[in-house]
DNA sequence: CAGATTAATCGTAATATTGCGATACAATAT
DNA sequence: ATATTGTATCGCAATATTACGATTAATCTG
């Protein structure tokens, strides 16, 4: 099928599992990481920093500005991309509420 | 395609987006949290708890599987599931470094 | 205005994922 | 031994993802 029954999920359980498919992927983490490097914002010389094809970085960069991590503003004829410090937040906590959850308790199979 | 030029990442960014994948789906973090609740292993109540196929369930924990996330151990006619406590922590720390990393300058576009 | 540059979008091909019925495969129970 | 129970696996259908060439849209430059 493909298609996730997500109506038998919380929604906090689909909206996580929306937040690491957003970054399940290389590109995607490459991405990030080059923003974070470059702190200030960065355009289009992803497509020369990694090794992917003009449109196939401009797919990812769409995922995770649907995804809310980042944000583009048009400077001239370039795009100046940057991670969105709100959401990041958002995720990060996300993230350490999941995996804070789970105390190791050694009583296991 | 839907085939990752994982050659062009490095192993990091590679592994990285492995585990994210790994919980990319509501139906293997459901299973995780269901894992974390029960403290103790559960089997196939989980087929119960959540309202997917047997078949389904089966390959969702065998993804968890091998990610590493979850180990199984046989008991009689049924099988026995936990988080693997190792490997939990190691997603924990490479979560936390990956989302560490990024410090709001606000020097953005 | 004509050309150049940059990025988004379209269309398409290849592969991956999700879900499930059916079946096979234990291990126990009768 | 045979039935029963709990899981894994197979095979399939539907959908999603990844990648990219080609095109389009928008802005800048001469």
């Amino acid at each position: 099928m493909g298609l996730t029954k997500s109506e038998i999920f919380t929604d906090r359980q689909n909206k996580l599992a929306q937040m690491m498919k957003a970054l399940a992927h290389p590109a995607r983490i490459a991405i990030i990481q080059y923003l974070i490097k470059t702190q200030a914002c960065v355009c289009g010389d992803l497509v020369e920093e990694l090794g992917l094809a003009q449109a196939t970085i401009s797919q990812h960069l769409k995922e995770l500005k649907s995804a809310g991590l980042i944000q583009g503003t048009i400077d001239g004829t370039s795009v100046c991309y940057c991670i969105d410090p709100k959401v990041w937040k958002q995720y990060k906590e996300a993230f350490d509420t999941f995996f804070v959850a789970y105390k190791n308790k050694d009583n296991c199979c």
